[in-house]
DNA sequence: CTCGTCCGTCCCCTATGCAT
DNA sequence: ATGCATAGGGGACGGACGAG
């Protein structure tokens, strides 16, 4: 009698949830169905695919020549009708100079037959995306070679959770005084001749064979910097990409990879921002390309240009300037570099 | 052989949702 | 409110691949 009535409430209760899983049934069938529509790729891929090569390409120079971190707003904007130029230090006065030059620099990058296709959220997308992509390659390719180009034991870069920090030669590239204070300086010894800082700016960049050895690892690929090209050979980025010199998007990015590489961190976010060192990497990118391009055109960094060039590019051997004879240039770097808050 | 690229896999982190 | 579990996203890494 009782048993009959356990029974009875039992199958109520079977019904009720047999009912209940057929409507979510039914809802996650609609759902599965709905679902591939969010990949609208497929259809823009049919429009606009023959662009994907070519939009590839110079994405990824782009991310290692121009700009680490471009805003995906910026992506999308039409080219003003007169922008500032992208190589005038003017571009640093105002936040729309800023943004203008910005244009300049990505019209002027990408080729015209791409230009008509800017606007589309399928350039934006396909950017945004190819540039961590070819920026994790790189990464890995000089993880392998970083011992070579910091004069250190490679064991200290080929993994990346290595206790990095804890290494007294590394804190002195950094300028971290121990591990326990782990406050990183915007513009670090690694960038200066010696190691010497030098507030007042006058010598940044000196330090210009490990940001040469950087670069000619990532362009012409990491055997090239042992011993000369080996006569044919693959293809590397700066075959393919046509690079005969560098930018001052490359020596920044140059500069912001040797960072990071020496940092405790295990990757390099898309956000720019070092998860264990706390190191804003895009505003280390955005400090070191202002300073360039500000000052690409004063003898001391002509002298650092062409001596990266040459290195890099085995160009014909010019004889390196003569720093010393540099001095009246200096002071008006100085004044100018003031202005920049750091 | 050496390149760069692509792809599968792993791990870590975060957000979300569920249960307490 | 709080704690736990699970999925999803992003990045690193290793291997495969094709080209020179």
């Amino acid at each position: 009698l009782d048993l009959f009535q356990v029974l009875k409430t039992l199958q109520v209760q079977m019904q009720r949830l047999q009912d209940e899983n057929k409507s979510i049934k039914e809802e996650n069938k609609t759902l599965r169905a709905e679902k591939p529509k969010r990949k609208r790729r497929v259809d823009t891929q049919h429009e606009l695919s023959v662009h994907e090569d070519t939009i590839t390409i110079y994405a990824r120079k782009y991310g290692m020549m121009m700009e680490m971190f471009p805003s995906s707003d910026l992506l999308n904007k039409k080219l003003p009708e007169a922008p500032t130029p992208f190589d005038s230090p003017d571009r640093y006065k105002t936040a729309a100079t800023q943004d203008s030059a910005f244009l300049h620099e990505l019209y002027r990058h990408f080729p015209e037959s791409l230009h008509k296709i800017m606007e589309s959220s399928y350039f934006s997308d396909m950017v945004l995306k190819c540039i961590p992509d070819a920026r994790a390659n790189e990464i890995k390719k000089l993880r392998g070679v970083a011992g070579d180009i910091f004069n250190l034991p490679s064991k200290y870069f080929t993994s990346t959770s290595f206790e990095r920090a804890t290494i007294p030669e590394i804190q002195q590239l950094l300028g971290v005084s121990s591990a326990a204070n782990q406050t990183y300086k915007t513009f670090p010894p690694i960038l200066f001749p010696g190691l010497k800082e030098d507030a007042s700016l006058k010598t940044v960049f000196g330090n210009w064979e490990l940001l040469a050895r950087v670069l000619k690892a990532s362009l012409r690929g990491v055997t090239s910097l042992h011993h000369r090209s080996s006569g044919g050979g693959a293809h590397t980025n700066a075959l393919k990409w046509s690079v005969h010199q560098i930018t001052p998007g490359a020596i920044a990015w140059a500069a912001v990879i040797a960072i990071f590489l020496l940092s405790p961190d295990t990757e390099f976010s898309s956000s720019g921002l070092g998860k264990k060192s706390n190191i804003n990497y895009k505003t280390l990118f955005y400090n070191y390309k202002k300073v360039l391009v500000s000052k690409w055109s004063t003898k001391r960094v002509t002298s650092i240009v062409a001596n990266i060039n040459s290195y890099v590019f085995e160009a014909a051997k010019g004889p390196s300037v003569d720093p010393s004879a540099e001095q009246d240039h200096a002071s008006a770097i100085n004044r100018a570099l003031a202005a920049l808050d750091m």
